[in-house]
DNA sequence: GTAAGTAGTTACCTTAAAGTAAGTAATTTG
DNA sequence: CAAATTACTTACTTTAAGGTAACTACTTAC
């Protein structure tokens, strides 16, 4: 088995590239909007009130690279997009769930 | 019961605050360090060897006021400190470490 | 035909986060 | 006693993230 000291540069090195996914200000509102149903631009713009559109785009754009968001193009008359979490989305919502609550008990313990 | 919507307002919400903890270039790096046992100064700085002493001093203080980390002064000569996980600390890694998992998985399969 | 909604894009500007470099103070080693 | 180590701090600069505002293109409603 390797020492601790290659584990933990193992894990640096993993974390610095995976971390990415959730860094910045809008990705994880992005995801906990979905969490509450599959949602068009416009709808998650509203539910995020101080989002611009500039930045909702350019942050759906990197969530869905990474494989976190879907978009779904419906042939409608006017046309639209939906967006919805994958199974890693889903996933990494269920730990921010957790994350939240954590610090959340922490918070008002004493 | 509350809808969706209100329900999905106070998860943006309580999120905005909680996720400041863990956002930003060195936080995740400090706590994944701390993981592998607690450490001096030094140590975490050899660890993550990218970070300056400005850096590292910043975000330690940052960690400790969010009760993420502690911190120890030991009264040996010459005087030594020691930064140690808190129970919270320690809950936030075994959930990073489910969170590298699971984009690590993912970014591996196919 | 004017306004409003959908789903964005583009160009430019500001600010906050991070980087750089040097300094401090106390102690220890050669 | 000069150099190195530990644990930082301070001042200044750079970069990247994010903000602002205006614009596009298409459709529907009034």
């Amino acid at each position: 088995m390797k020492n601790k000291e290659q584990v933990c540069q193992f894990k640096l090195m993993a974390s610095r590239d995976a971390l990415e996914v959730i860094q910045g200000k809008w990705r994880i509102p992005i995801i906990i909007s979905l969490t509450y149903g599959n949602k068009r631009f416009g709808e998650i713009q509203r539910d995020i009130a101080a989002i611009s559109p500039k930045m909702l785009s350019q942050e759906l754009k990197a969530l869905e690279m990474n494989k976190i968001i879907m978009r779904t193009l419906y042939d409608t008359m006017p046309v639209t997009t939906e967006y919805t979490l994958t199974p890693l989305g889903l996933s990494m919502n269920s730990l921010l769930e957790e994350i939240l609550k954590n610090i959340y008990l922490w918070k008002i313990k004493k």
